[in-house]
RNA sequence: GUGAGUGUAGCUCAGCUGGUUAGAGCGCUGGACUGUGGCUCCAGUGGUCGCCGGUUCGAAUCCGGUCACUCACCCCA
């Protein structure tokens, strides 16, 4: 009986890995330039933390958490995403100077699968603890954008808009039900009336739109210092040439999301698709049991971002190291890719004795740039032949010079 | 959780309105070419027709269920 991968999972295999090492490396090196700092914390977490953080009543938590008891009757989940659990590492340790945080992981939900969603699925992001000034709001999506950039990745959109504080979103929450109270809406929004008015802001039904164009702002609703911070955080990202659009109808799934929000797409993939996502969170911190610590951070979808990466990139080059004869010879050949391997020369050797054609075959089909020939003449002659698979040149060399010719390639 | 489409060889797929030995291309293995890959030709390898049940003399084909994949919705990275 064969065993399958479970359910909206995938594996990721070497040729896969070339792409996503490479986004990481870019990532890493740009987290590192605005002064983030790795952090890793545990796929597994007390499922309390999610409902506290993301919200009871949000899907997320209602129907996608993958939550299960242990032997102890503890109820663990795994983690559907890293914000909350950052902020508990953090709140944890308690005595640390570091506050900011980039983090690369596996997150996990019950979802049905489709493109670009998956149950287990790659996130990379950051988080920044402390901070409420508007300029730092700005640093991080000018990150955010200068990570795409970087990626090469020209044609992308930053939306962004505000939620105000907590006082902003509820009196919000109100004026918007009083003016949609009364609207005949589709199904899924007269649900969401009562569980959540702010989805009906991005519903996609085109009555329920109708309704939503006419509807109050939340910007025009933001209590003074909410509003002074988002022009603030405009005015700076204007000053530094970042681009992006002002969505008034942008609405964050998860509970914790306070002021700052934005969201970031690739309008020419055909897809109205989030590609990354983020905001401020200054009540998290709090409501996690720690001091009030205002905190702002995103999270890219690795899958999302990948698949639209149609950059090719090649596999470094590699030896094949072929040998005729016999043990003699095979002992040579072993002798000299250990030789090859100390001066970091990547090199396999196949045992299996067959043919020279086979083994140029096999050599071919690995991706090797480059075989290495070890015949009876060859090892008479204390040489070895070195054959460049792309133009099918070879030549002979002294088994001395055999390194040193080939780090002059 | 809701809806639609698809499951046949390692991969991409054909198989007409049910008819008896289930096919092709690619791949893989070997040979033509005892030490030189990619091209060509030849041969070989490979399938519980997703799984379970039903209808029928007979099911890859029709029906039901189930599982999986793809896509859309809800929601989200």
């Amino acid at each position: 009986m064969k065993i399958n991968r479970v359910r909206g999972t995938y594996d990721l295999f070497p040729e896969d890995l070339i792409k996503w090492q490479w986004v990481e490396k870019i990532a890493k090196s740009v987290y590192q330039e605005y002064g983030f700092s790795e952090i890793r914390t545990p796929i597994l977490e007390p499922a309390e933390l999610f409902s506290r953080s993301i919200g009871k009543w949000t899907d997320i938590v209602e129907k996608q958490m993958y939550t299960f008891e242990d032997k102890k009757g503890r109820l663990l989940t795994l983690r559907p995403e890293a914000t909350a659990s950052v902020v508990r590492a953090y709140l944890e340790k308690g005595n640390t100077s570091e506050t900011r945080f980039y983090y690369f992981g596996p997150m996990f939900r019950y979802d049905r699968p489709q493109r670009g969603r998956f149950r287990q699925f790659y996130q990379t992001g950051v988080e920044l603890l402390g901070a409420v000034h508007p300029g730092i709001d700005t640093e991080i999506i000018l990150l955010l954008s200068e990570f795409f950039q970087k990626l090469g990745l020209k044609d992308f959109e930053i939306q962004l808009n505000s939620l105000g504080c907590s006082l902003c979103k509820e009196k919000y929450n109100k004026i918007l039900f009083n003016y949609l109270k009364e609207k005949c809406l589709c199904k899924d929004c007269e649900r969401r009336k009562e569980k959540n008015v702010l989805r009906i802001l991005d519903c996609k039904n085109k009555i329920c739109q109708s309704y939503v164009q006419e509807a109050p702002k939340i910007i025009d609703h933001l209590c003074p210092n909410c509003l002074s911070h988002f022009e603030e955080v405009r005015e700076y990202l204007d000053f530094l040439g970042v681009s992006y659009s002002l969505n008034p109808h942008l609405v964050r799934g998860l509970d914790y999301y306070t002021r700052t929000v934005f969201e970031l797409f690739l309008p020419n993939s055909g897809e109205d698709i989030a590609i990354a996502a983020g905001g401020r969170y200054d009540n998290l911190v709090e409501e996690l049991g720690g001091r009030k610590t205002p905190a702002i951070g995103f999270a890219v979808g690795l899958e999302r971002l990948i698949a639209n990466l149609d950059i090719l990139k090649e596999k470094e080059p590699s030896f094949y190291f072929a040998y005729l004869g016999e043990k003699e010879i095979l002992k040579r050949a072993m002798e000299l890719t250990a030789e090859l391997r100390k001066n970091k020369i990547p090199v396999i050797i196949n045992y299996e004795r067959k043919s020279l054609g086979n083994q140029l075959h096999q050599a071919d089909r690995l991706g090797s740039k480059f075989v290495l020939i070890l015949g009876s003449r060859e090892f008479k002659e204390n040489t070895v032949i070195l054959r460049d698979m792309k133009n099918s040149s070879q030549r002979v060399i002294k088994r001395e010079n055999l390194v040193e010719k080939i780090k002059e390639i």
